[in-house]
DNA sequence: GTGAAAGCGCTAACAA
DNA sequence: TTGTTAGCGCTTTCAC
């Protein structure tokens, strides 16, 4: 930077407010100043710019690359973030490298605020954490205390998809956990509770699974075999469902004349013109946006108080559910009060 | 670090010393150090050392979060860094974040060198950061000159692929393209190489198309309306393929009954049971490793002259291949000197 | 609009 | 083994 104030004979000063766009300096200086930068190759030194700033304006997002979901989550948080003047620095979790690892790496690079992307096993560690930066984490179902969430509405994703599979004449709807995967808990719960709501509640049947395409396609393996197999199927994701879906299919089963498949997120696959998916949307773009601006609102505005954003989820409907074609015969009129005579 | 000093009694240096893992420090008083950092909750600051320290040690990796083959070699790359001594320095590019953005992003934190994962279409901005930093590419078709280049066997893996699909019969034997993506062309350069070898030229078709599963489907039913199909396609990546295999499937084709499908990769998707896809294995541990490796050498080393590694790729028989049922009636028996008469 | 000077938190060379 | 010292390249007063 000396260099190339020396180049166009002015101070140090005056060429790093041409860097920040900070005014005090005319535009043809400014010209000036750029044009001699990139003669001589200059690139601004971030690691001497961050030490000696007050504020770093970076954030930190912790993330595996494995997830779809999350990936889709980490390109929209670029933009929004760069809509707020913040930098973003990734840090992926791989087998290799813990949470502890990756979020050590984030706060010695002196980000101000941690975006988890579905995330946060490690309650000691998110504690700790917190004390230090903002953190926020996106579709975390029992955050620890001081953390912000957004997520999306789960419960309600799931009563839509219920209640569609419900209008076409499904009863025997059966669901694909998601085990201890983020958000895994809500959705549960939602199915469970949608399933109650429809007087459904002796029909409802939690298979285990996470959330992978092996886990869909081993648990379609499982519903293959059983003697009273639901008619429509609902994957706590995408991922899960197409697993599912492409087990069936291989099975023979016609989706979704034989058996109906509900997904969720709506993440890129679910989209494609030979899956078209039904599945539950979570608008990733807002949740970037809303998980951005929490961080920015303690940071910018000293907001103090934890938040909870939920942003609703939209049954999208796609070509794999359709009606039921024969309805479980022996349960044409269900008991309302029974208790579990079937099993 | 004061702080740390003040509290245990010793002077800065000494603490620093604990943090770089230098020797001159002993093991009681370091667990002390230690000891004291964790209670006041002191995290090294990274700007600050990197600012000192005359080298960062720090890679940067360009890479595009959806191409799961790049998604793959960041994550081993992690640990071949690691195992160098060199810290990993994640950048996306996404459709707001152009390639030079990134790289700019990458330089101005002090890499001392950038790792580019199938990216690298804009040859300008490569030049200029060729002559900053060393530059490794891995999957680079044309690589700018001054920067190494880390690729697998190309030719020889779609050599083994048609070589395999040859042996079960199979004459006419398409290929869906890569476009414009990494390595695309010296895929394409190999089938049609091997096609010729095996007096096969005239059956060689490459059908347009880009490493995505819809590429893949899109072309799958180009296929399946043409008057002669082919018996086996051999697509230019994964997802291509599965692209491929699921219209092939809804279509009511049988795979590899009626039309054997081979990939290339070996990504995490072809190994999945259910698809179980036979695939040219690009061993994605190993170019991480090779690729870290030729970034320490010139940093370490000093080696100047280019390098270009060329790791073997194997076929990876799955269940996506078989013989060819009925060989393509009017060719029993081909023309050796034959111009293409079947058109 | 511009320049001089102080210092961000750390490391490295040297002295003790 | 430990302490002293001088910057790394930038930003930021504050005076001009």
């Amino acid at each position: 930077m000396r260099d190339v104030a020396a180049r166009v004979g002015l101070s140090q000063s005056a060429v790093s407010l041409v860097y920040r766009n900070a005014p005090g300096v005319g535009p043809e200086t400014r010209d000036r100043v750029l044009r001699a930068a990139e003669e001589i190759g200059y690139h601004r030194d971030n690691a001497a710019s961050l030490l000696r700033r007050g504020r770093s304006r970076q954030l930190g997002v912790l993330f595996r690359m494995r997830h779809p979901f999350a990936v889709e989550l980490a390109e929209h948080i670029y933009s929004a973030a760069e809509a707020l003047g913040y930098q973003v620095v990734l840090s992926a979790m791989t087998d290799t490298r813990s949470e502890r690892m990756a979020i050590d790496e984030l706060l010695g690079n002196r980000c101000e605020g941690v975006l988890l992307l579905g995330v946060g096993s490690d309650t000691d560690v998110l504690r700790d954490v917190a004390r230090r930066v903002p953190v926020v984490a996106i579709g975390l179902a029992s955050p620890t205390p001081g953390i912000d969430v957004v997520r999306s509405d789960d419960s309600r994703g799931l009563g839509e998809a219920v209640a569609h599979l419900v209008a076409l004449g499904h009863r025997r709807i059966s669901y694909i956990d998601g085990g201890g995967g983020p958000a895994a808990s809500l959705r549960r719960r939602g199915y469970r509770n949608a399933m109650r709501q429809h007087d459904l509640g002796e029909f409802a049947e939690v298979i285990p699974g996470e959330y992978t395409e092996i886990a869909g396609a081993r648990a379609a393996e499982q519903i293959l075999a059983s003697e009273q197999p639901p008619t429509a199927v609902i994957a706590a994701n995408d991922e899960c469902a197409l697993g599912v879906l492409d087990s069936l299919i291989r099975a023979g089963v016609k989706v979704p004349d034989d058996m109906s498949v509900v997904g969720y997120d709506d993440s890129r696959i679910a989209s494609l013109p030979f899956v078209d998916l039904t599945t539950v949307r979570q608008d990733a773009a807002m949740m970037a946006t809303a998980a951005v601006k929490a961080a920015a609102e303690r940071l910018d505005e000293g907001r103090r108080d934890p938040r909870s954003v939920v942003l609703p989820a939209k049954l999208v409907v796609r070509s794999t559910t359709g009606h039921a074609l024969v309805p479980a015969p022996a349960a044409a009129v269900p008991d309302p009060g029974g208790s579990a005579a079937q099993q």
